[in-house]
DNA sequence: CAGGCATATGAACCACCAGGTATATTAGGG
DNA sequence: CCCTAATATACCTGGTGGTTCATATGCCTG
């Protein structure tokens, strides 16, 4: 599992980083809003945990989780460059690439 | 292939977006960039396409290839929730900073 | 300290997908 | 028309990751 974006590739991942953002939660309680089994909600919480999305805090038999910003900074680090894509003046600005883009055919460099 | 999330998983589909946010491209243009083989490029091409990603306009032999915004957009709303994060973190720094600033001059303010 | 709750780990199974190879399609130029 | 260039599709295969079931570990309470 290589990169940020494979992991929250998996919908289950991402409703339980969804959940974190509003708070921190127990692993009992994010199974109980998934609706899935226990022991798949802890295996996410590796995944996500190895990834450095979320980190767990010890509180008697529960592991309390919570999020961490940087893997989600990364993916919205990335998603930068497209932004002006779709701020504002979408269609001028891609009027204007579109006639940038007007190289000189099959010419080559000279 | 469900979700975006899933497709830009991919990182030769990653790759392939990033190209396409500088400039539309050619499918040659594109294999020759990522140096891959052709038809591994059109592959992507395809799921790229059928998720909304790009579309391709026809121009003699050649495909040209160029980005549609709509799912990445999506993308960046998920992670909309998320920024307040790290945004809080980054003002932190900046505060850290501008405690800094009270020594050396450098003037990159506004 | 036994027994139960909360969570983690292991193994087996299955589906899906990226990559490769081979081939099909379409367009243009001579 | 034929040949080549540009791109797309079909099929197969290996690997990877998610799910399930069974079990292990740890902690708290009576």
């Amino acid at each position: 599992m290589e990169s940020s974006f494979a992991i929250i590739a998996e919908p289950n991942r991402r409703t339980i980083l969804s959940l974190l953002a509003s708070s921190e939660r127990s692993v009992g309680e994010i199974e109980h809003r998934l609706r899935i089994p226990q022991t798949s909600v802890s295996k996410h919480l590796r995944v996500l945990r190895e990834a450095g999305f979320v980190e767990a805090r010890v509180e008697a038999q529960r592991r309390v989780y919570r999020l961490r910003p940087q893997p989600l900074m990364e993916v919205d680090a990335w998603l930068a460059p497209f932004r002006r894509f779709w701020t504002a003046h979408v269609d001028a600005l891609e009027r204007h690439l579109d006639r940038m883009e007007q190289t000189p055919r099959k010419g080559k460099k000279r």
